[in-house]
DNA sequence: GGCACTGTAAGATGCTCATCGAACACTCGG
DNA sequence: CCGAGTGTTCGATGAGCATCTTACAGTGCC
């Protein structure tokens, strides 16, 4: 079989999608989520490639969990690759840069009122 | 009467709440909304205080339309002030901007892919 | 004062979505 | 080949929210 770049998995890619095929509302949907947002900040926090899934903290059981990062999939703001039997992520950050510029730095950078 | 600013006005005056007092997630919540980033981008091609609520096209009913402007006013978002039997409203612009930099300009900017 | 106009408040409804538990699929190491 | 670890899928559940209808409260004009 084509040996991928990752390292040949027989298993379901996950489907991603671009950020340029990503509409604003979309993009907002996705980020307005305690547990996402979450979920961003700790995956800038460390290098691309590095964490799993399963290797963030927060409260939800790995169904919503998977859940999520389908989500994220699906708004364009992260990006997974199978490497053994975990799933590892990454940040996308300068892809989602182009097509909401700032966006991805406002969320990585505010400071809450609490 | 003590003549108001706007122009005495015995109604229960609409409750503000500041953009330095508003979190990022309530923020994005209010952004994720079809009808409300709608209101946001007709509201910013009018001039300040010359949009009634009424006045937006927007294929809700009244009630539904005061609810989404309370979300807005709650999220920093807008301003209103009453004229006559008429609320009027402005887009916080800079005041939401010192909070949420580049957001609202990326929210008016964006062209959706469709 | 009465009436049209504008917006809010309250209650009901329906839908979306975040969550969970359980079952399943895949990977790797003994 | 089994078993532990990891993640997805499915069905069900519950909460939140967007919406509507109805009723109500101001405002201004005749």
């Amino acid at each position: 079989m084509a040996n991928q770049t990752t390292s040949g998995s027989h298993r379901a890619a996950p489907v991603h999608t671009d950020p340029d095929e990503v509409s604003l509302l979309t993009a907002l949907s996705a980020l307005a989520d305690s547990v996402r947002l979450q979920l961003i900040r700790e995956l800038a926090g460390s290098p691309d490639w590095t964490r799993s899934c399963g290797s963030f903290d927060v409260p939800v059981g790995k169904a919503a969990l998977s859940h999520h990062f389908s989500v994220l999939r699906g708004a364009g703001l992260v990006e997974q690759r199978d490497e053994g039997p975990k799933r590892v992520n990454r940040l996308r950050r300068e892809e989602f840069d182009v097509r909401f510029p700032g966006l991805l730095d406002l969320i990585l950078r505010a400071d809450d009122p609490e």
